[in-house]
DNA sequence: ATTATATATTGACGGTTGTCGATGAAGTCA
DNA sequence: TGACTTCATCGACAACCGTCAATATATAAT
């Protein structure tokens, strides 16, 4: 997952240059993970503290628990958050960097 | 579509606050314009211009007339592009501010 | 061991999305 | 007018996605 760090940039730099089709698929791809509001609430509940415990998720969003687990898999697999586990709980966190790249994709 | 110059923050900025629903719902829409590999090439292209011709598009990409038209319109209803028509021609271009927006919205 | 709790996985279902061919709308040029 | 070009829209279909209930896995506590 170190590759999110050179991710290329889409536009509205000097130097955006054509994308290949990896890198166009890449980049596609990474988006879809916050194209939910879900997710995107997600992330936004991570970046308020250090780690979150998946129980406080559920108990924040009125969906399934399942449906969270869900969500966090997609996060997790695009590479935009991170998880270890103490004991029973299980802590989310973000993968700042990751972001920062998505965001460095948008412009300079 | 004003409105896109006040997306909120999902993260990673210290005046980062929870969302709104609403708020949630809008990020989710933009990004999810961004989702799929042939509209960020095609943001990609039109950022390589001041404005793009449709009939460039249709003979870069190796899908059907129909499809890029479909994919104009997903990204025009985003608010990322916007588009002219001058004779028979239809000419496309970013919205920086819209795109800067969504890139503001990834972190300070 | 048993029981309880937290999280992940599976399977299924309805809704959405990307794609195409066919058609329509609007302009251009003889 | 009529033939031609460019782009948008429509209708259809397969594939994908978000959601849940049920189940599995793993840890903890008694």
């Amino acid at each position: 997952m170190k590759s999110i760090a050179v991710l290329p940039t889409i536009c509205c730099s000097p130097q955006t240059e054509p994308l290949t089709v990896p890198e166009r698929d890449e980049l596609a791809a990474r988006f879809k993970a916050l194209a939910d509001p879900t997710r995107v609430a997600i992330i936004n509940s991570l970046s308020a503290a250090d780690e979150v415990c998946v129980c406080n998720l559920t108990e924040t969003f009125e969906l399934s628990q399942p449906t969270i687990s869900h969500h966090l898999k997609v996060l997790r697999e695009a590479g935009l958050v991170e998880s270890s586990r103490r004991g029973t709980w299980a802590y989310y966190r973000l993968v700042p960097d990751a972001i920062a790249a998505l965001r460095g994709a948008l412009g300079p």
